[in-house]
DNA sequence: GTGAGTATTGCAATCGATTTCTTAATAGGT
DNA sequence: ACCTATTAAGAAATCGATTGCAATACTCAC
């Protein structure tokens, strides 16, 4: 059915290793029999099978990545970020959607890196620093987004969690905040620990004793927002600031806030990081972090591929790209000038 | 490096054959050599080089997906209604981003059809009915999201654009608005086309004669939809009520009205499409048209695997599903009950 | 015009799994 | 116990492009 190599071959009266090296590395093909053999290529409209190709080159020119959710703006930017570099690279792009699902993430990295794709880029938080060298000991070539892995052979592009939740605490410290909460994700998400981690840092830079009450978890959805702000008020804890692992939570704090009377920013200041889409239009409008997301993207493919066509590491393994505080209503201090 | 089925058969003292057998159909394997191949199999980790497997059954497994912008929600959520069902065939995903440029989406077809993909799907608005019936005469197996197309081998879902949009203007009309402009997408957009269609049967079935200068082109973005609502008010239109659409537009609306002062819904009701996750927390929320894009999503996995597997045309060629009028504040009208 | 050297081109092996065609082994019936 | 029917397993061809090696054609100098 499909026209096959042999096919132009033959028409073209050349041999089906002459087509494949006028369509591939060109080298040592005499002008006139190139012409004539690209001629027969556009006439039968012949494209290469690219089952066979992969097949002897041991190469697919395909990037296998793997997200929680591919609905959620933070993964839609980065995947887009890596759909655009990987085209300008020539390289295709399946990506793996888990659905926050374990299982599900090892059973794709088992079916993808099996010759389905040149190598893979995780954008996971959910899966252990173990369990990712192991893969990389394993001869899989991956790159990792929004985390730092210590391995060698693990290119990571991320932002520093610490460093910018410094910043949130330092921003609200500024606006004249002493009793600050954090709401963590997951437990077991990487995010979450950092923040805390950077949460913590910045309380004991401005010499705030840190209270345990002030730490609620919210599993980075909006439910999950909504009942621990109730959680926070229905035990009586003080607080007038509150620093939410993410903005998706942050809506849910807005919800809950506005079921109880609670006034942001007069009663309570609220800040997030992802800058959501709904950040910038809900009101007040919510104070967030920004990641750049696209530019995540794009680097690790940079990254992997260079590594991938050099055969040797690259230079610069761990890239660390600035966030950056976006200060809108819901922090600000009205107060203040 | 990697272990073959070569080695697999050797360890286990069968033939290769049998290895394949024991992975494959399973037919005629005695239980006994089945568990003792599946133990070496598990011992080395053997996993089938996927490159060989589909030149030799000339199957891939996976799927294309072709869409305008992976970060617009919009589409997120149909990918993700296409990956969920693909999953649950066993189906791998490949994504092409076009960044809504008509080029690569010739060449991201080109690239996938041969043997990269078993069959691919469109979401795309862009490209022409004889297009993309030239690539099904061509034996390509494609399936359609978000439009009819008049073609026996060419499986579409979608919601009818024409129904909603004639419920929009009666609900408009309902809400006591006789004045109602249109903001079109791309002039080129078959969603623009057939909304633009369903808004004029709408004000005919009410006797509403329309006026041209009703009319507008916003491109689907939030910079389009506010530069055409100033260029209406420039030109001294008289209307209380707009139809945008799409939601991203319809921002560009709340946007220019906020600079102009124009309250919404009392001075202007506002209504969009898409159900955008914004228009929930924006002020006034926005009433809107949800399409159900992950079971859109879903539905054309099922169709195109199923008639690929069974070799014909499925009966349901042409899915219509129902969407929603979403009514929330910003087409409202604040004088009635 | 001849020979050395290089530029083109073809032949055939190869990538790794699947599958048809055979052969060997087992089961079943009388 | 013997012959047939059926099942289990192996040998080898196959999918379609790439590539090392061999062969031929061509160029140029003397």
């Amino acid at each position: 059915m499909d026209i096959k190599i042999v096919d132009v071959a033959a028409k073209a009266g050349v041999s089906p290793a002459t087509v494949s090296r006028v369509l591939n590395n060109n080298s040592n093909v005499t002008s006139k029999t190139k012409d004539r053999v690209m001629q027969v290529i556009h006439e039968l409209g012949y494209q290469p099978n690219a089952a066979a190709k992969n097949l002897r080159s041991q190469k697919t020119m395909a990037i296998g990545v793997i997200v929680p959710e591919i609905n959620n703006s933070y993964y839609a930017e980065v995947i887009k970020g890596i759909e655009n570099q990987a085209y300008a690279l020539k390289y295709k792009v399946i990506i793996c959607d888990t659905s926050n699902n374990k299982e599900k993430e090892l059973e794709f990295i088992n079916l993808l890196m099996n010759k389905t794709v040149d190598c893979m880029i995780l954008v996971t938080p959910m899966m252990s620093d173990d369990e990712i060298c192991h893969w990389a000991d394993l001869d899989y070539s991956i790159g990792i987004v929004g985390r730092y892995i210590e391995h060698d052979k693990i290119p990571c592009v991320y932002t520093d969690n610490v460093k910018f939740s410094k910043e949130v605490v330092n921003h609200l410290v500024e606006q004249g905040h002493r009793e600050i909460a954090f709401l963590s994700g997951y437990a077991d998400a990487i995010d979450s620990y950092e923040r805390l981690e950077g949460y913590l840092k910045g309380l004991r830079e401005h010499h705030i004793p840190f209270r345990p009450e002030w730490i609620e978890n919210g599993n980075f959805n909006k439910q999950g927002g909504y009942e621990a702000l109730k959680r926070l008020v229905e035990k009586q804890v003080k607080f007038t600031a509150i620093y939410a692992a993410n903005d998706e939570m942050a809506l849910g704090i807005y919800q809950a806030c506005g079921e109880l009377g609670i006034k942001i920013p007069e009663q309570l200041a609220v800040i997030g990081v992802d800058n959501n889409r709904v950040s910038r239009y809900i009101t007040p409008q919510l104070s967030t972090v920004n990641q750049p997301k696209n530019k995540m993207g794009g680097a690790i493919v940079d990254r992997l591929i260079d590594q991938l066509e050099s055969g040797e590491m690259t230079e610069n393994r761990v890239i660390i790209l600035e966030s950056q505080l976006i200060v809108r209503d819901s922090s600000r201090n009205p107060a203040l000038p």
